[in-house]
DNA sequence: CGTTTTATCTTGACAGTGTCAACATAGCCT
DNA sequence: AGGCTATGTTGACACTGTCAAGATAAAACG
């Protein structure tokens, strides 16, 4: 595609490195992502994407960063449809988060996995992009709270960080296949919106 | 310990293995977890654990199907206390699972990670110890259904594998450090009973 | 008992990996 | 024009999982 003149500078490998990084992803899963191939797909040498990232955690990092950007936008989508009712996008919203996990496999795994968050290893980047989209996981909670889907005697926080457990609970038994196969994601999910919505029914 | 004479064959390699894998797993984590590292504790050559596993993974395996095993038990011990009410015995059993997940971070990240379960490489040795504990979260969950703690319009499978699925979310939040930290466990895990039976107050 | 089979352990080797150090190039600024 | 700096290069190191081929000891068998 990019390939004008092999010059000695390549002159835009940091895009072209998440580039390749999210294909390869999506293909291959993120333990098959090793720096140097990644190089190799960007026609240049094995060290030279330290220049761009600190090293391969910082790397996903950027890579999850997109990612999170990208649902943030689709969460904010779904959350402000005026010509929908509340308990319409409060269902439509678990829907698309578990459908976007199963769609996004090794995204989810990356965004949401051990990798780039243990050990304090996220990088400001990341955070500055991430942590406003757990936000708005609590502005939604407080939202449902006041519209009486969810209970109103819970703290917003608490309660957000419950109801997103679920969801994110739900996606990964069904992404590492552990006792949950992707042909009855839909019921999970109304069986999911209807124990939450107790009270309603 | 079980270091008497230095021969060529090691007595009992398969149990010094795992044993040497799980004080690994639980100081420095399942990531720096090497074969090579493992032998070399149980004063013996690289290659040596080959005989006794197939491969990395097979080890993995057994060492968390320990983990199911002792899980297994635990959940059990909880579940058929007699002296306590069924709605005693459920809020126990919730903060006993992220208690646990809290407690052996890396057991757990083990033990519910992609790294056995993806790919159908989880061995059948595994299999056949984790599978009875994931049928008795619905054993459980049909009780509490029956006891009307639960939801009773709703599948027992599906039911469990939605709070399963809640254990599990928090649980992972918690461990990888996702807008969640252990100073509130406690709390999260009373607002998650509470929305499991918001009907029974 | 001696012999043979089998389980176990060894060294050697290979293809990978992330990452550092030292050096090369080229574009930009003064 | 000259130097600074961003960017790219090769070389090297320590580490990984895993296979192949040979060594040893214990167990099985005649």
């Amino acid at each position: 595609m990019t390939n004008a003149v092999q010059s000695y500078h390549h002159g835009d490998l940091r895009s072209a490195l998440i580039e390749a990084a999210t294909a390869r992803l999506s293909q291959h899963g993120v333990d098959s992502l090793s720096l140097r191939k990644l190089a190799e797909d960007a026609g240049v040498s094995r060290t030279a994407p330290y220049h761009h990232f600190k090293d391969k955690s910082a790397l996903l990092s950027a890579i999850a960063a997109k990612g999170f950007s990208d649902w943030h936008s689709t969460a904010k989508r779904i959350f402000e449809q005026e010509d929908k009712t509340p308990q319409e996008r409060f269902r439509e919203f678990i829907h698309e988060y578990i459908g976007y996990a199963a769609d996004n496999p090794e995204m989810y795994e990356l965004m949401f996995g051990r990798t780039i968050w243990q050990n304090q290893a996220a990088t400001n980047d990341l955070k500055d992009v991430a942590f406003p989209c757990f936000q708005f996981q609590v502005t939604m909670t407080r939202y449902w709270q006041d519209k009486g889907l969810l209970p109103n005697n819970q703290d917003a926080l608490r309660l957000a960080q419950v109801t997103w457990g679920t969801l994110h609970g739900i996606a990964r038994l069904l992404i590492d296949g552990i006792y949950a196969d992707s042909s009855h994601i839909e019921e999970m999910c109304d069986c999911a919106a209807d124990l939450f919505m107790q009270k309603q029914g």
